[in-house]
RNA sequence: GCGGUCGUGGUGAAGUUGGUUAACACACUGGAUUGUGGCUCCAGCAUUUCGUGGGUUCGAGUCCCAUCGAUCGCCCCA
């Protein structure tokens, strides 16, 4: 029997665990900066939570883990914004957060998508959601955190691309006339857009199937549907965005993939060459009506949500460092019959602060100074036998090879003023 | 969900038109050197084994089929 990871999903080895931890600090302390706090939500969901009606997403259509517990069906999320409004509802936040509630999240979403470079079927997610102002400024404010922590990683080719999808109104109008222009051309599109049509028209914008088709060419635009709100709406983003000197490029087919976005939305996209087909670092968008969806008041929302594997994997393209895990500072070794002395000493020198490793079995020095090497110590304890009788031990300093016979009680004390130099 | 490429020890990998003992290097373990490591030298280290399961053959890591996984493109998306 062979046993490994089921596909799509990895295991994170210790050897690569630090990029994470410094991943994480980079995020919470942005996130932080721009006072989001924290929520953590259920890894699963009433299936209910994502399968929203006229949702015609293939996350939400094909690609969701669900299962049946009794007569509930359960689905492992595969984004994090509706969990998130679920609980802002749930514990009625509106009532007691200062408007806009600020919320942010890390961890694993789950899809059943054909994996890939930068597509796996565990991957995590960090994201933000702002609910209850609906301002440009909140807008652009959004997408500059985003921007803080890719420009942090040392990732510099990017594009940022923007679109507005317009108020209810507006889109109601666009989409009646998307049906009227579709609807004699229907025969010519793939299968996919025939469930767009019915769902959500605008999708068939950017299905890449009918790229080229010549009904999705000249198809109207949304631009000439938007009243005259969401057009000032969408200039006094792009204005915000000038004034914090964010470059954009304006895409009128960009839609995004799920339904509950209205006004602006956005996707910030590597220009590497070597980035693969799954190019989008982060997206996300302004959604009016989820709050209300999930039985709380009529607020809107914002948010986005980076794909952290995505972000790693780019940065290390770039160049970018991260930091390195905590080494061990001091290795102890015993010689001889020591008892617990090389157990006890590690001990101390722990509940003192340094990182510690002690050979805590029987072999032969050169094994142990072999050990004590690979771990890269500072410094190396040895406690020998002769010493032990008389209340010394030795340490010494790895770099300098200087070794110095101590007194027990002035261990720590040496140390301490090695560290000093 | 569709198409292409790939899968040999802990690691990087060699393996000729199928032919007998699966190179080489690194890492690791032991020894030279049983109380002082990083250098050097010596030895060991895939053995019903070449992702897994079948098949062809006197003979398969090499050929065929299936399957699992990785990867690239499509689709989708973070």
């Amino acid at each position: 029997m062979n046993y490994q990871t089921p596909r799509g999903t990895y295991d994170i080895l210790p050897e690569e665990i630090s990029k994470w931890h410094d991943l994480e600090t980079v995020i919470r302390d942005t996130a932080s900066r721009y006072r989001y706090r924290e929520i953590r939500t259920p890894y699963f969901e009433s299936t209910s939570v994502f399968a929203r009606e006229n949702d015609s997403s293939d996350m939400v259509n094909k690609e969701m883990y669900s299962f049946q517990s009794g007569s509930d069906s359960y689905t492992l999320r595969p984004e994090g914004t509706a969990g998130v409004i679920r609980a802002f509802d749930q514990h009625k936040l509106y009532g007691s957060m200062e408007l806009p509630a600020r919320f942010y999240y890390i961890g694993p979403m789950f899809r059943h998508e054909r994996p890939q470079k930068g597509r796996q079927r565990q991957f995590t997610q960090f994201g933000v959601e702002n609910i209850g102002v609906k301002s440009p400024e909140i807008d652009a404010e959004t997408i500059a955190l985003g921007i803080d922590i890719v420009k942090k990683l040392g990732i510099s080719s990017v594009r940022v691309c923007i679109n507005t999808l317009g108020d209810d109104a507006s889109r109601a109008a666009y989409r009646e006339a998307l049906r009227k222009h579709f609807e004699p051309h229907l025969d010519e599109l793939c299968g996919d857009c025939h469930r767009r049509f019915e769902q959500n028209p605008l999708r068939i914008l950017d299905c890449k199937v009918d790229h080229d088709s010549e009904a999705v060419k000249t198809a109207p635009r949304l631009s000439d549907y938007l009243n005259e709100e969401s057009r000032q709406y969408f200039k006094d983003v792009l204005a915000c965005l000038d004034a914090l000197g964010i470059p954009y490029e304006v895409d009128d087919r960009l839609v995004r993939g799920l339904d509950y976005y209205t006004h602006t939305v956005f996707e910030v996209q590597s220009t590497r060459p070597d980035s693969g087909a799954q190019a989008t670092i982060f997206a996300g968008g302004r959604y009016d009506h989820l709050v209300d969806y999930f039985g709380g008041p009529d607020l809107s929302g914002m948010g986005f949500a980076i794909g952290m594997e995505r972000l790693i994997a780019l940065a290390e393209e770039e160049g970018h460092v991260f930091a390195p895990e905590r080494s061990t500072d001091v290795y102890v070794i015993g010689l001889g019959s020591v008892g617990t002395a090389v157990l006890k000493t590690a001990e101390e020198l722990r509940h003192a602060g340094y990182a510690v490793e002690a050979n805590l079995h029987p072999r032969s020095l050169k094994a142990q100074f072999k050990s004590a090497d690979r771990t890269g110590a500072k410094y190396v304890v040895i406690i020998g036998e002769e010493e032990l009788a008389a209340g010394t031990l030795n340490v010494k300093n790895s770099a300098e090879r200087t070794q110095v016979t101590v007194k027990q009680e002035e261990l720590l004390h040496t140390i301490e003023e090695w560290e000093k130099q």
